[in-house]
RNA sequence: UCGGGGAUCGUCUAAUGGCAGGACCGCAGACUCUGAAUCUGCUCAUCUAGGUUCGAAUCCUAGUCCCCGAACCA
């Protein structure tokens, strides 16, 4: 059973289902396969379908294919492969947005007759010129106007082949001045003579994305269209397209897909965008796209990356809206902490140096029983002899006081073996070749009678029986954490992200079934790499390394920049802003007064009313407020106390609604502002009330009996429900008498739920510090 | 310049007016036939300034910073 980790999108799922907006939840994976998937893209397959797995729903696999000239089966495969290897299913057949292209030509059809497109003959050029841009308003085309009639024939002579490509586009009339450049008569058709992966050559002309997807998504019946947050403008236009159209029975959609956008990953040392990827394997920098250096599923998987720490990753991570740049480390702590527990141990050593036991039989060899992991049954026999293979850096000449390792004169033990001592140096030219040293006969199994602690504990192979093996060890492909934040990202990639070290590994080893997780002591996780290793030629890739708490002590010396802000800066807002600067709300609102002599004379009015300048302010915004407020001081005559609830409370409550559009009159607000005033309710109970009022409206006195919100004066009641939270709180009393004092605003939020709000806080405060004193 | 988003430990992410929590990283210790794993403990955060409230990360006001948007790409 998997636990359901709460974000955002769960909690709009969940009140979709509540509201009954939804009766079930179904989403999609919509990839363009125009390239491989990535790590990206794992979170975003975990996040969709996670969510249809969670709620018992469905998710949909679907090629996102509207462009023919980038997209090709191959790729087809290639996601289809990682997103079952990832371990999820798709419902039914993989979906084609190429499959609703007949659906999507008869509802632009529609949309024509509507008058809600046309057929514009701008070229690229004119089209962009004409958009506009942030700070200017478009120009409609001279096509705009064209007839219902016309469009239609042109629009079929599109589909017939009767232009050549860039001749003409269908576009949505919209408006050519909106402020979401999106919205400006975006692009629904262009012209294409290309031959497409699935439906060949009976198209000339494609969809475009924004018309496409809340199609597809409208015709599969998505109720949750899950995105990354560079969609957020494209929403307002899915919405335009889910509004202007209707499913086959001429119907509005339902359910009607809503979309909704969370961050994508951004993940240190590396690169994501599909560009970039690509641009590394058509470039031959990295050896494609399965390079176990990529952030490709395929790679990761080639690397020996597991689903089961891919999925995990994406748990932890988690999702949200926050522009992020997840630190690598995490997902490299979740590979460890998988392939910990999955791995058996062997050695290895990547780097060998010759140890010769002097004391050793010659021409004898012991075999050595060793558990493949510690405390499970499975054993492998380990050959042992005169010569042994040990790593170059485990042996110093001059080690540091805190080495556990050899060095001459110093015992160690081999791991399951036996102790071993280092006598002497045998070197060339000056340089260390190999040790000379004796072995602890009595020391079998690497246990000793005398209690005798060694140095360290080794790994190492026998040298007469070791076997040759490539060793491909991998490291960030990039050395800064952000290659593509400025420039050119290619300058930034880390030469040293693949090393092949030639090594000698134990014989049991190549008894391990294929695509076995093996733990090289000390070493690393590796993987027998599925591609190029060979029976007489082992290849093995290292995963990841084992976390190393020793060799990067006293300095780190992985160059991770910490990220920490520096010590409190200087204010850079201190000094006065100088008058040319852009216009603020503040003086927004003055140029509105002055030029409307009604707000400027309410402004006035309410700063005699004894209201401060910024209240006064606020409330002479707009004439509708102007309004609503004086109608509200009619009702209840105190200025102060409706400024405070109007611009604090009702403000927040709107949520931006036209005043008009609530539930809610002046005159209504200002009886219940009296209400509180009057100590009818409290402004606890005021707060809930305020706001059914403005969600649903009605009379507030009516309401208080209604809802149960009447102010409480009877003491009595208040002692009750005080001893009664406090006697179900033992363990908070005595925190709070041991000094938390945080706990009382604990206790008042306890006992004015039980009294749902209507008794003053004033008075349950201090009935229970009477009560907690004692 | 306009529109849309966002801001909580170094990192990722919770807390939906009531004890700022978890995880990664880091540090310290215990244990250890892997300087691993495991176990224990610790360090560390609400962008700023005002306001409302008994009580604000959360509501209001003003500001600051960051991201996205002007392909016949998705």
């Amino acid at each position: 059973m998997t636990i359901r980790r709460a974000n955002f999108l769960t909690d709009i799922i969940d009140a979709d289902l509540a509201a009954g907006r939804v009766t079930r939840v179904a989403t999609r994976f919509p990839p363009e396969p125009n390239g491989y998937l990535h790590v990206g893209h794992a979170k975003s397959i975990c996040l969709n379908f996670g969510l249809a797995r969670d709620y018992a729903g469905t998710c949909n696999l679907r090629m996102d294919d509207t462009n023919p000239v980038k997209e090709d089966v191959d790729y087809v495969l290639s996601i289809q492969k990682d997103v079952r290897w990832l371990g999820f299913e798709w419902a039914g057949d993989v979906r084609f947005a190429s499959d609703y292209f007949e659906q999507m030509y008869a509802a632009a059809e529609r949309l024509i007759e509507c008058g809600d497109a046309y057929v514009d003959h701008q070229n690229v050029e004119e089209i962009r010129q004409n958009r506009g841009d942030f700070g200017r308003p478009g120009v409609d085309s001279l096509f705009r106007t064209r007839s219902v009639a016309e469009n239609l024939i042109l629009f079929r002579a599109m589909r017939s082949g009767a232009f050549v490509d860039g001749t003409c586009v269908l576009r949505a009339k919209i408006d050519m001045s909106h402020p979401n450049l999106l919205m400006r008569d975006p692009l629904l058709y262009r012209i294409r003579h290309a031959h497409h992966h699935r439906t060949g050559d009976t198209w000339c002309m494609y969809p475009m994305y924004d018309y496409a997807h809340p199609l597809e998504d409208a015709v599969e019946g998505i109720t949750h269209s899950i995105c990354t947050l560079e969609f957020e403008s494209n929403r307002e236009l899915y919405d335009w397209v889910l509004d202007h159209t209707r499913n086959a029975d001429g119907e509005p959609w339902n359910p009607r897909p809503r979309q909704y956008e969370f961050a994508r990953l951004g993940l240190g040392y590396t690169v994501m965008s599909k560009r970039k990827l690509l641009q590394l394997v058509e470039e031959k920098r990295v050896n494609g796209w399965d390079d176990p250096r990529m952030p490709t599923i395929a790679g990761l998987r080639r690397r020996g990356v597991t689903p089961e720490a891919l999925r995990d990753f994406a748990d932890l991570i988690g999702v949200a809206k926050n522009n992020s740049l997840v630190d690598i480390g995490k997902l490299e702590f979740c590979v460890r902490q998988d392939l910990e527990k999955r791995a058996p141990r062997a050695m290895a050593v990547l780097q060998p140096l010759s140890l010769q036991l002097t004391n050793w039989p010659l021409g004898h060899t012991d075999l050595l029983t060793i558990p493949w992991k510690s405390g499970e049954s499975a054993t492998r026999q380990v050959p042992f002899g005169r010569e042994i293979l040990i790593e170059r850096d485990d042996f110093s000449e001059d080690p540091p006081a805190d080495w556990k390792r050899l060095s001459v004169g110093k015992e160690v033990r081999l791991f399951g073996a036996y102790f071993v001592r280092c006598d002497e140096v045998v070197r060339e030219d000056g340089e260390v070749i190999g040790l000379r040293g004796t072995v602890d006969l009595d020391t079998r199994g690497g246990e000793t009678k005398d209690g005798r602690q060694p140095a360290g504990t080794l790994h190492w192979v026998d040298a007469t029986h070791a076997l040759d093996c490539e060793l491909r060890l991998y490291d960030r492909l990039f050395t800064v954490e952000q290659p593509d934040a400025d420039g050119d990202f290619l300058p930034h990639m880390n030469p040293d992200a693949l090393q092949v070290l030639q090594g000698q590994m134990e014989p049991a080893a190549a008894e391990l079934p294929a695509g076995t997780h093996v733990q090289l002591m000390r070493v690393g996780y590796f993987f027998s790499d599925p591609v190029d290793s060979e029976p007489s030629k082992p290849v093995w890739n290292r995963v990841i390394g084992l976390r190393d708490t020793w060799t990067k002590a006293p300095g780190r010396t992985d160059g991770r920049p910490d990220r920490r802000k520096e010590a409190p800066e200087a204010r850079k807002d201190l000094p006065g802003k100088d008058a040319t600067q852009k216009k603020n709300r503040v003086e927004w609102r003055a140029e509105r007064r002055a030029s409307t002599p009604e707000l400027a004379a309410a402004h006035g009015r309410y700063c005699a009313l004894g209201l401060d300048a910024d209240a006064a302010d606020l409330l002479s915004e707009e004439v509708a407020i102007v309004a609503f407020f004086d109608q509200a001081l009619r009702a209840h005559p105190n200025p102060l106390s409706l400024s405070r609830w109007f611009l604090n409370d009702l403000e927040g409550l709107r949520k931006g609604r036209p005043l008009g559009e609530i539930s809610l009159d002046g005159a209504t607000f200002g009886h219940f502002v009296a209400l509180v005033d009057g100590s009818r309710i409290t402004v606890q109970a005021g707060k809930q009330l305020l706001a059914h009022l403005v969600a649903n409206g009605g009379d507030p006195v009516a309401l208080i009996a209604a809802m149960g919100l009447g102010k409480v004066d009877d003491n009595s009641a208040i002692f009750a429900a005080v001893d009664a939270v406090l006697a179900s709180m033992p363990g908070e009393v005595t925190r709070f008498r041991a000094g938390d004092q945080k706990l009382l605003g604990v206790f008042i939020g306890a006992v004015l739920k039980q009294l749902r709000g209507s008794a003053d806080a004033g008075a349950v405060r201090q009935s229970l510090l009477e009560r907690l004193k004692e």
